[in-house]
DNA sequence: ATGATAATGATAACGCACTATCATTTATAA
DNA sequence: TTATAAATGATAGTGCGTTATCATTATCAT
């Protein structure tokens, strides 16, 4: 991935605009707009270098596969729609979760999912 | 699953006492210890019944197939270590999440998960 | 003890997300 | 403009967790 393409500028495009981490296929559905004709493949093949250059980062969801979202500037959690199935960055965090630990335990990191009704489904 | 077996009896046993989820692998292989011979498909089929029945739930987590756990009584998190990759339980939530949310979600649920060195491994 | 049938173990098959393959197309340096 | 080799699309293949299949074994009401 070296040379510039039509496929590539889209798919990095999409998650770009998107404002939200992407499934593979959400980008494919969202990229093929731009570029009749794209393959699956391509989207996975950009995103393993877009990752291994740094520029964006899997999110990896409880019992499913992992989205995606360019790499983050500061910890932040998501949420996670029970209707529209869209994940959503939230710009905050409990601080305070070391002290939920028992003796002994040391933290390293922790994940967060908060799940219910976006915006858009919550009006119905 | 009406009858009773050795099979049976020494999965429910291992979850019982197990004290924290447990893979369905490493089900079969704390319950073989007691029933040698026994089949991995075993396994699965008693905790689909299990979870039927509801006696049992499924754990998942971000990037993992699911553990399984005695169902609670109490909501609680969970702890994974990174060293060991047990899961075990944490009996304590920081509740106020949804002042989280920005304006208009709604929040239903919330999954945490916490990571580190367990007890045992934090020793070294 | 016996018969009906539920449960089991071995393993082939499945589903799904993802990756490899390869002939074709396309970008880019010369 | 042309040559080269990177990138692509189509799709077969892979890996892994889980489930279906089926002949055999074990449970339990009688």
């Amino acid at each position: 991935m070296i040379r510039f393409t039509q496929q590539g500028n889209a798919i990095r495009q999409v998650l770009q605009n998107a404002g939200r981490p992407l499934s593979p296929q959400e980008i494919f559905d969202i990229a093929q707009r731009k570029v009749s004709g794209l393959g699956i493949a391509t989207v996975y093949r950009h995103l393993k270098v877009l990752q291994k250059d740094g520029s964006v980062v899997a999110v990896d969801l409880p019992g499913q596969p992992p989205r995606w979202e360019i790499s983050p500037e500061s910890h932040h959690h998501h949420f996670l729609c029970n209707k529209c199935d869209k994940l959503f960055e939230i710009n905050a965090c409990p601080d305070d979760l070391k002290h939920l630990l028992p003796d002994g335990y040391t933290l390293e990191s922790h994940d967060i999912l908060l799940r219910g009704r976006c915006k858009g489904c919550s009006v119905e």
